[in-house]
DNA sequence: TCTGGGGTCCTAGGACCC
DNA sequence: TCTGGGGTCCTAGGACCC
């Protein structure tokens, strides 16, 4: 039997939180910036008379004001956000038994149990309840599979509803441009063009063996799509979140810097917020990755080391073995990022006893910065970057 | 004038062991 | 001493998502 599955992505969701907070900015371009500073910087989100003037997320923010000068520009507050996306999801979670958030702003919720009026009329109903609440809107699609109720969902925004049953389906897809179907970006669409497949019609009319041997498990994916075969099962709303299974930060700066102490410096404080958010979430970590990137270049190294850490001064270390590993004959950085992988629950394990006392002094710091706000204490060796660190 | 930041998953190739 | 094959782990890097 096929399930029924709904999709609920919100409207231009940071930018709508912003003009509901914010009832100036309703009815006007608005930008979300990913940071504060209107250059330098990408559209996080915009509103749909900001959109209407071309601009896109992900665009840069300058480009966004070529297209768009009259735009309001804000920086993003992800607190906002998060709060409004844990309100959503405490709304819809009585719906059904089985949903996930997927993202901050997308859910999806099996509703395989219910007969079709019941899932219009609960779509309906979870609509009704955001706008209520919240004053904005979302789109919800219901289909036989995530990506189908995803590509529904997209199909009527803003504000838009609809249902797509199998019958309807090769309709659906049949001129539809086979990169408008999440999951093929620009790299599956050049292939396929060379395949001359332009459109989901034409991609339902390869045969799955064609399709594997040119794509291998990607293939049978996409052979997928059109026969509402997708081997996923939505999880319990109940169902434990799976732990992360790597953390970064990462930063590009307004300059180039072009010494090692410089370099040092940046990689020591994006090691201090990795750090940080793993003691956080009581983890720790085996692997580090370290990525430079100057004008031309992206170097990228990851090492993974005999012992498990969360103690930034340690990651900062494994980061500078990397560093040295990549024998630079020259600095010149415009970006760079600290990752913290094979992640696994913190024990605490210390062998030695100043382990248990610089421990002892990391617990402190978090606890004052997590009293005081991020940042109110941190290793002296930061001064010269506390005053321009990265704000999330 | 390009292109921020935080993630996940997949694949390919090399190293190593049996 | 040379050779084959299979399995697993690690690393680099690509692709994609919001």
């Amino acid at each position: 039997m096929n399930k029924r599955i709904m999709h609920l992505d919100m409207d231009a969701f940071f930018a709508s939180v912003e003009q509901a907070v914010h009832p100036a900015y309703k009815g006007k371009p608005l930008i979300v910036g990913s940071r504060p500073g209107k250059y330098n910087t990408v559209v996080a989100a915009c509103s749909y008379e900001a959109k209407a003037c071309g601009v896109t997320s992900g665009m840069s923010a300058r480009q966004a004001f070529r297209l768009c000068p009259e735009a309001v520009f804000v920086p993003a507050d992800s607190s906002k956000y998060i709060y409004t996306s844990d309100e959503i999801l405490e709304m819809i979670r009585d719906t059904c038994l089985r949903g996930e958030r997927a993202s901050i702003d997308e859910f999806f919720l099996d509703m395989s149990e219910d007969d079709p009026a019941r899932s219009l009329e609960a779509a309906m109903c979870i609509k009704q309840k955001i706008h209520q609440r919240f004053h904005i809107t979302g789109s919800i699609g219901i289909a036989p599979t995530r990506v189908l109720a995803k590509m529904a969902a997209k199909e009527k925004k803003p504000d838009g509803l609809m249902i797509l049953e199998e019958k309807d389906i090769p309709g659906f897809l049949k001129d539809k441009p086979v990169e408008k179907v999440p999951g093929i970006g620009p790299a599956l669409r050049e292939q396929l063009h060379l395949l001359s497949v332009f459109t989901c019609g034409e991609l339902g009319e390869l045969s799955l063996d064609f399709l594997t041997g040119k794509f291998g498990k990607a293939g049978s994916w996409l052979w997928g799509i059109r026969r509402c075969e997708e081997p996923y099962e939505i999880k319990y709303w109940d169902d434990p979140e799976l732990p992360p299974k790597s953390i970064s930060h990462s930063y590009t700066l307004e300059k180039e810097i072009r010494t090692r102490a410089l370099v040092e410096m940046w990689i020591r404080l994006l090691s201090e917020m990795v750090g940080y958010r793993l003691r956080k979430d009581n983890l720790e970590a085996k692997g580090i990755h370290l990525y430079i990137r100057d004008n031309d270049i992206v170097l990228s190294r990851q090492k993974s080391f005999y012992s498990s850490t969360f103690d930034a001064g340690e990651i900062y270390k494994r980061a500078s073995l990397i560093l040295d590993s990549f024998r630079l004959p020259r600095f010149r950085v415009k970006a760079l990022g600290v990752c913290a992988s094979y992640l696994s629950p913190a024990e605490c394990v210390y062998l030695f006893e100043q382990d248990k006392k610089r421990y002892g002094v990391i617990s402190a710091m978090d606890k004052i910065n997590d009293r005081f706000g991020d940042w109110s204490i941190f290793p002296a060796v930061l001064t010269q970057e506390a005053s321009h660190r990265p704000i999330n």
